[in-house]
Formats: C-alpha cells, structure tokens, sequence
DNA sequence: TATCTTTGTGAGCGATCGTTCAACTATGGA
DNA sequence: TCCATAGTTGAACGATCGCTCACAAAGATA
C-alpha cells in the first residue's frame, strides 16, 4: 500500500559519506547533500529525522561497509597477516582515481566537539581497526612472522595512531614517497623487516 | 594622530587560537569570535579583512608561538633529547587545566578541503614539528643514546605521523593509559628503551 | 473508478551566517 | 579650540542555513 520508495537507502548513504568526508559535517550544506544524493529535502527528513541523522546514518553505514571491509580484506583474511597490515596502510594514500583522500572516521574525531552525536561512531570506528591490528599481529607472531614476545595490545594501539596520522598527512598534502617512508617504519617497528616486499 | 587601539593584537590571536581550535574554522561563527576576543566585527575587518584573514593570522601565531615554542622547549633545547622527544608527546595530552584538547594544526589539516587558504600555514606547522624531531633525533644519536645506524629522517617522519595521530586519538576521547602506552612504543621504536624514565 | 496511504517535490519559513558602514569616540597637531 | 585622523560600535544587509509543509504523484484496496 502506498507509493514506492524511488530511490536506495545503500546509495543515498555511500553518497553522504563521500560528502561528508570531502567537506566535514558543518561544511556539507543540505543543498550538497540534495545534489550529491539525489534526495530532497523532504524524503530526508522523512527518513532520517535531520541532517545529523543522516549523518549518523553515514557513519554508521562506513563503520559497517568500508572501515570493517577494509579490516577484513587486510587484516582478518589475508594469509600473511604482515603484508595485510602493509597493505592497510598503503590502501590509505594509494587510493587510485579516488581524487580526495582521507578518512570519515579521522575526520569525525577531529570535528566531534561540534558534531558530539558522533562520538560514538567514531569510536566504534577506531576500536575496530584497533583490534583488526590486534587480530593480524596476534596470527602473525603465532605463524612466527613476528618475535614472540611483542605485545600485542600496544602495538596495535600504536599502529592504530599511526594509521591515524597517515591520515591526517594525507590530508594535508604530504607527498607519496613520505607515506611509504611512514609506512616502512611502521612495518619495521613490530618487527624484522623482510625487504621489498612493498 | 587619531585614537588608539584599545586591545593587544597578541591577545585577540591567542583567543582565536584557542576559539578555532576547540569548534574548528566553520564551527566559530563571527558571533562567537566577537565572544571570545572582545572583537567588534568592524574592528575586525579593519585590520584582519575577513574572518578567513583572521584565522591565517592565528594559525601563522600559532606556528610561530606555540608549535615553536613547543618544539624548541621539547626538542632543541633539552640536553636529554631523548627525553625532550617523550615529553614533546606526553605534553599533547597531559594538558593539565586546559578542558578541550587537541592540535590547531591536526585540526587544520582535516579540514583543510574546507578552508584551502590554511593549507600553505599547516604544511609550515608541520615542516617545523618533523625538523624538530630530526634535530633531536640527530643530537640523540651523536650523544650515543640512539644507534648510529638510525635513519634520522624517515624516523622523524614517523614520529610526526605518530604525534598527529595521537592528537586526533586524543580528540576522539581515548584514555590516558592508552595515550602513555603509544609514547611508549613511539620511544621504543626509536632505539633501546631505558625504562622507567616516564 | 474512487479512496486511502505512502512517497516525492520544492517553495518558503525563521534563524543565523559573513560582512558592511554610518555614527560615535578618542587622540594629536595647528 | 577646532579640525583631521584613527579606532570603536552595533544595527542591518543580502545570502544561506537547517528545516517544514502543502500539494502532487504513485501504488494498494475495494
């Protein structure tokens, strides 16, 4: 009963989230978010009750899609837990055609004392990576690609600020050859460094 | 000839700083400027022509006094440099009395797609803290208290990279013990840590 | 077909945004 | 003392903000 709905809740929030990420929340004005989804106003707030629902919505939808597909792809699944992390991290700054780089969860922390709702995304968020570090060094040592006695628990909470930083860097226009520096010392810091292996 | 100014140009720019650093560029509303400096809006744009002129005269303020003086106070000053470079990190959230933390520059950096003409302020911030890190990296290893093989300047774009992630942690209202065991791992990653010199 | 329900559309609301400017106030020199 | 100059003040401007709502369109039921 009733008219259908016209357009796909997946979409709508796969364009808000890009938004978001390329302009923040205070700098995505409602009119971005008509042109950029596609949906007006009123079936916006039919839906998502307000701007920052909408929001919420987004953050959740990458908290759910893209930062848990990407922990999975490099961090849970990969034979070589190592290599995963290394690839983690490129997948940062290696974005290809992507033309505007960052990440919606640095990007919400770093706004989150004018969008306070977020908060909490953001550090579901962070959690998750954090421990898809834990998860991939754990394997690691275990398959004794690592030294025995790393700890586990700090070195995933400083791989998690690292790839953090990576982020912030990248917004700010660092150059490549420096990320991959970064990533190199990122890598030889849990352990031995096999080379080239990039 | 004519009336004098009746408030200190150093003042306003600290108040800003501070203002702009808590809700961001878009997140401080000329209203709110006006707030926090005692800054009519003619006065304002008298001397500072835009609320965008404003805010790149706080942020070059805020390079040439507070990330200056942190990193000559943390990174070229002390004998220890060692210790300098944990304090310089210790001292992003160890804030004592001040309620919102976190960094101008991270800040900047994240929203710098917003706010293009602060890019040029961000990189110069950020050139100054990696410069200041290889100074003491550089110290450190010509005192012995590093190995001399040390890649100064990838470990210094490391440790930039790490200090920006954790100013972005931190934002995000990750705990302090945390926030000690990332310094810790940053120092360990640097050379052999001497322990218990927290 | 007529009716009911759900969704789409976009003009327009009050509030607030960054900005301007005319009136006002203080100061130094003639 | 009076004028020229520099600085202060805050009302008000047009633009844009997040948001609302009356109406149109589209499917379901009878």
């Amino acid at each position: 009963m009733g008219r259908r709905q016209l357009w796909d809740r997946a979409e709508v929030l796969a364009s808000a989230m890009r938004l978001f990420r390329h302009r923040g929340y205070l700098g995505a004005s409602l009119r971005d978010i008509e042109e950029a989804t596609g949906l007006h106003p009123g079936s916006l707030y039919r839906v998502f009750e307000s701007k920052d629902g909408l929001f919420r919505a987004a953050l959740d939808a990458y908290n759910d899609q893209v930062v848990q597909g990407r922990v999975r792809a490099h961090l849970l699944e990969p034979m070589d837990p190592v290599a995963g992390i290394r690839s983690f991290f490129t997948s940062a700054f290696e974005t290809g055609l992507d033309p505007d780089p960052g990440c919606l969860l640095t990007n919400t922390a770093v706004e989150s004392f004018t969008v306070p709702q977020a908060a909490a995304g953001v550090r579901r968020g962070l959690d998750a990576i954090e421990s898809g570090f834990a998860d991939a060094l754990t394997r690691a040592r275990a398959l004794g690609l690592l030294s025995a006695d790393l700890d586990v628990e700090a070195s995933a909470a400083r791989l998690l600020a690292l790839y953090q930083g990576l982020l912030v860097l990248v917004r700010a226009g660092t150059p490549l050859t420096k990320l991959h520096t970064i990533t190199d010392g990122a890598m030889a810091s849990i352990g031995p460094e096999k080379d080239g292996q990039r």
